[in-house]
Parts: C-alpha cells; structure tokens; sequence
DNA sequence: CAATATTGCTTAAACGTTTAACCTAGTTTT
DNA sequence: AAAACTAGGTTAAACGTTTAAGCAATATTG
C-alpha cells in the first residue's frame, strides 16, 4: 500500500513520459505488438498499426533511444573527430556526413582535437563511452602515436578516416591525391614564368603534407628547377605561422618569386605580409594555397587555390561507414578512395590575365 | 544444447565485450557487488574493490553507457547547439562548456543549425532522441518561432542560451551586455573625433543585435549626433555581405567617417573594401568590428572589436546546467548572467597613436 | 475435408546496470 | 548474554525496447 502511494506521489512531479506499454495499455494489446506495429512489422495488420501509431501521436510517445539501442547492441550514433570544427573544409565534410547519415537514421556526435593528441584521446574515449557505431576522422598535426586508433579497431567498430589519414594504420581513407595536387600547382606557376617557386609545407610526418612536399620537388625536379632547401619550409599552417614564414622567406637575400602554401590560412597569412610590403602579386611574387576556403576569393588579391571536394568527402566517408555497418561480414575489402583535387585559378597567381 | 552451442559460436567472433557479470563471476561475487565496488560503495570491503578494479582493468572493461543511462534515467550528455561551429567565439564557448562538464563527468554533443531554423528543429529532435540531459543552445538567425524551444521546456529538460537568446522564453541566459558595448565603441569613435558614425548591424528581430542597434542609437543622442537613417544598415553579418553594406556606405553622397559593424565576420569584408578602394582607416573612415575573432588582429590595420569573453561564456553556461541538475528541484530561480564585454582599441580606429 | 499455411497476435527473455530490500556473521552495547 | 548495530555482501526487480518462439484462429491447398 504504502508502496503504491510513494509510487503515485513520485508520477506527480516527474513528468512520466510515454512508453510502448502506455500505449499497449490503451488499447489493450501486448507492448510487443506496438513496437512492432511501430516498426511496420508485416505481422501486424493495417488496423492495429493505424490505432498505435493513432495513440503514440496522441499520448506524445518518444521512443527511448537508450532502450532500443541497449537491446539492439547499436546506438545509431556516429562519432565524428576533426582537428578544428571552425575551417569550412571541416564544417563542410561534417555537413556532408551528416546529411547522409541522417537519411539513414544515424545521427553524429562531433568532437574536436584542437590538434592536440590528448585531446584527440580524450574524444576517442568520449565517442567510445558513449557507444557510437562508427567512427569518422581527420587526424590532429601531434598525433603520432596511434595505438588510440588501434583502440577503435581492436573494438571491432568501423573506423574511417579523411584527409588527414594514416598509411600504418589499416583503415578506410577518404581523401584527395595531394601528391598530384602539388604537381598541378607548381606546373601551373612555371607556366606563369616562376622560376624560384617555394613552398611553405605542412608538417613532414603527417602523410598528406608529406605527400605534398614529394610533389613538389618531383616538379621542380621534372622542370629541372633548382631545389633550394631555403625554399621548403615546414609550418604548422596557421595565419600566424604564414606570416612568420613569409617574412623569413622575404628576408632571404635571393627571394622566390612564387610562394605555394599548403593551407588557405597560412597562405592568408602570407598575403598580408606581401599587401603590408607593398610586394606585387602576382608580378614580383605569386601564391597559391590550398584548401580553397571560401576567404581565398574574398581577399585582395583573390588566391589561387586546391579545392578538395569537401563536400564528396564527406559524403563518401558517410557512405563508406553505412556499406560497413550493411555488410557486417567480417572480411571487408579496405577502402581508399583518392579524390582527383581542382585548381582554382585567382589573380594571385595569374600574370597573363591582369584584369 | 544446441542453445549452448549457439551461444559459443557467437561468442567467437563477435568480440565479446566485458561486462559487469564477467568481473562477478571472476571473482565469485555478485554483480550488484561489482556495480557497487566500482562506485566505491562504502558497502564493499576496499579488500573487494581493489580486487574488482584490477580485474576490470585486466578484462578491459568498459561501462556500457546505454545500460547505466537506461537505468539511472540520465544520459550524462548535454546537447549543444550553435549556428556555426566556424567562428573563433562559438569554439571557444564550446572549448569551454566541454571542459567544466566533462569534469563532472558529463559529455557533450555538438550540433550546428548554419543559422537555419528547420535544421535547429532537427537538432532539437535529435538531442531529444539521444536523451540529453540538459540543452545549451545560441539560436539562429532565422528562429523566430519559439515552439521547438518550449518544447524542450515542456520535456523538463534544462534549456541554457547563451548569446543568441529570446526574452520571451523564459530561460536561463549567458551573454554579454550588448546595449552597453555598443554605447561603449560609439563613445570611443566620438572621442577619436567621427562625426558620422555609421552602424552596419545585424538583424533587428535578433535581441542582441536589437540591443546593440539601441545603444548605437542612444549613444549618438547622447552625444547630439545626428541619427541619419542611411548610416544604419541591417545585414546577415557575413564576410560577404559586409563587403556590400560597406560598398553600400561609400555610395552614399555624404560618407560615414566612421563604420561600427556588429560582428568581426562583416567588419572584415568591410575592411577589405576599404583597403580595395584605398581609404584611409581610420583617418578616413574608423572601422570597428565585434566579437574580437583572432583574425581581428591578424589583418591590415589590426581591427578594434569587442572582446565577449567567450570562454567565460563558455564556463558559466556548463556551470548553470550543472547547478540546475544538481538541485534537480521544481522551482529554481532562473539565472540571467550579463557579462561586461571589453573595447579592444587597435589601429582601424585609433587615430591619435599613428605607429 | 484433412493437412498445411498464413495472419495476427502474445509470452517471455534479453540487453547491462543500478538499487532497494534483504540477509548473515561478527561486533558493540547495555 | 540478549539486544542492537555494522560490515559486507546477495537477491531480485527495474529501466524501455526488441525479438525469438509459440499459439490460436482463419484461410488455402491438394
């Protein structure tokens, strides 16, 4: 009796939600058949479906999640990690994924490592804890150490990176082909008559900027430009570090006369240097970045730049998550899908076109 | 038997996680013991729990989330909503809100509306799905209706905004004082000598951008300046349209000597219009921007903004959720925390220091 | 018309934790 | 030495769904 009452008492204040065996009661059936009803079961006929779903609109039902994914052993729930959310490559990719995998049910849950590799475990953690089904990642510059991502893996959830991936590491990749990218740029600079073209690079140990310095000495190299070490510097690809390294290049006592950054906002930072000396661009010195982010045709003079096909990156990495989660089959085939990149030719870098 | 057998073939290959009934039976004790050892019951011997501790670690165990939430009727995890994740400010408060939650063993999930409000109704459902505990929202540009918002009222779930806010909803609130900040740069244009101080604001309907528009406005009759109807301009804010509300000014027979613009975004694609057309700032036009992003003092001329102390933002808006969950009684005072915002005086204003 | 299929449910167990309630053996208190 | 605690657990139910298995009634087939 007194049991009874404390039970009374506690559904007066707490606002008692809705659940399957409500609306069972209401209409005087198993709670098994509602949640089949409200599944399309075809072992519920048209009627009974009707007068649930009917009923759960009525009573306001909400499914619980936790529930459902408890049972199921799957939470729906996709984790996505990204060094910076505030680039628009990232917040496009994660629009990307997100737009996919919603219409498949998933929702995701977005972290950011802010480049540092504690933070980055810290995410995995986070996403681990909180039972994703997936995970979907860009590595941050520090992380070195993978045994996290070995982590992931050893859980049996899919793991899938994008552009900042790791060949090591035995997963699916989406990314673009940088090596081939940093070819397309310093050809299209010796076609505009830059003959001392540097390049300000991303760090050497992560593969993608790896691979970006590798196409551009292959370049120079096949141009039978000289590869001067003054001009290949290695940069942690900020606004901030842009500028310091545009300066030291700018000090040196024979200057480029084209300067390919390997980020949008290294090479933002770049510009402004160039703009604040007065230097001409394209004229004395030309620039290219890479990333194409939305700034780079807004600033003066507009910057040539790679445009990385954020947003078929995203979907592909959606993709390539859902055909793990339909063949759960042990053996998958390992995916690497390779992005052929634009350039996107401004007045930064274009001599013939002074308009 | 054939059950038995069943069962052991699952078990090979999917690797089988650790659970609490593992621990139990490998130390011969009952689950509840081990539940129970792990929250450092005072009720378990510390002779148990180190020995339930070691062996969960050996085991490599891991809380199943869903079920502990399940059970306890909480998820730890707090929903996140913002228009943009791109901005210096919002991944900052988010920065921020993550570090004070995590600590008390909270989670959060991140979701970004892109200033649309079908797609923050979306977030909405999809934060209600996965059972937050609590939402920390900045609304989007395009939100007027306040339906999906009481709604997560209605569900009895803390609702927290920051920023982005409505008076109507009767919510717990984090920002800045808006009215005074902008009183704030009008009083420092005016006593750079501006006689014309134009206002490039955002959208009225939007309370903080209303109230800045409001002390633009009371500043200027303060000051017996005139309130000319053309110098106060109603924009989206973003790079883009900065540069047409900026265009816009400098068509205007009697030119502004002065632009205030109520976000960084917008002021820079004003500058980048000033610099096209080589106007002097600020001897010719002062420029000041809002929001102080990092950018702000990267450009040419630095730019002067209002710094909003973000990451207090951040921490104070973490703080009342967990001071909401904490006294989880009916009737708590609501909390409307008004931070001072600071003037960030840098070159595109400051005429008399001409370094 | 007996045998078989199909329809439309119900029953009960399971997912992994947590927790109220209970129990037992040893320790204090009176 | 009986009464009352205390320490250190155990038992069993509960959280809200899902789903395999079962079953009765109706429909279909040969």
């Amino acid at each position: 009796m007194l049991k009874r009452l404390s039970k009374y008492i506690k559904n007066l204040n707490t606002k008692k939600k809705t659940t399957i065996k409500d609306i069972a009661r209401a209409l005087n059936i198993s709670p098994a058949a509602v949640s089949k009803a409200l599944h399309d079961d075809s072992r519920i006929s048209k009627k009974t479906k009707d007068a649930v779903k009917k009923v759960a609109k009525d009573l306001n039902y909400q499914p619980n999640h936790l529930a459902s994914a408890l049972r199921k052993g799957k939470s729906n729930l996709v984790g996505v990690i990204v060094p910076r959310t505030n680039s628009n490559f990232f917040s496009s990719v994660i629009e990307n994924i997100e737009a996919v995998l919603n219409k498949e049910g998933y929702h995701i849950i977005i972290t950011q490592s802010n480049e540092s590799y504690k933070k980055e475990c810290d995410n995995i953690d986070t996403l681990l804890f909180t039972q994703v089904d997936g995970i979907i990642a860009s590595m941050a510059n520090e992380t070195v150490n993978l045994d996290y991502y070995e982590k992931i893996k050893s859980k049996g959830i899919p793991l899938i990176l994008f552009d900042r991936g790791e060949n090591d590491l035995n997963v699916d990749y989406i990314g673009i082909n940088d090596y081939d990218s940093s070819h397309m740029i310093v050809e299209h600079l010796v076609e505009q008559g830059c003959k001392r073209i540097a390049h300000i690079g991303g760090y050497k140990r992560t593969r993608i900027f790896n691979n970006r310095i590798k196409g551009y000495i292959d370049a120079l190299k096949k141009h039978n430009l000289p590869l001067d070490n003054e001009l290949l510097i290695e940069s942690n690809l900020t606004i901030e570090d842009g500028r310091l390294k545009m300066a030291k290049l700018l000090a040196l006592k024979n200057r480029p006369d084209a300067v390919y950054v390997a980020g949008d906002y290294a090479a933002l930072g770049a510009l402004q240097v160039l703009n604040e000396q007065h230097i001409n661009i394209p004229k004395d010195i030309a620039l290219v970045g890479f990333g194409n982010e939305p700034f780079t045709d807004m600033v003066t003079p507009t910057i040539t730049s790679i445009d990385q096909h954020s947003s078929e990156i995203g979907k592909q990495a959606a993709k390539t998550f859902l055909a793990h989660v339909k063949k759960k089959s042990t053996s998958q085939t390992l995916n690497k899908i390779i992005l052929n990149a634009d350039l996107i030719v401004r007045h930064s870098s274009n001599k013939k076109d002074l308009s």
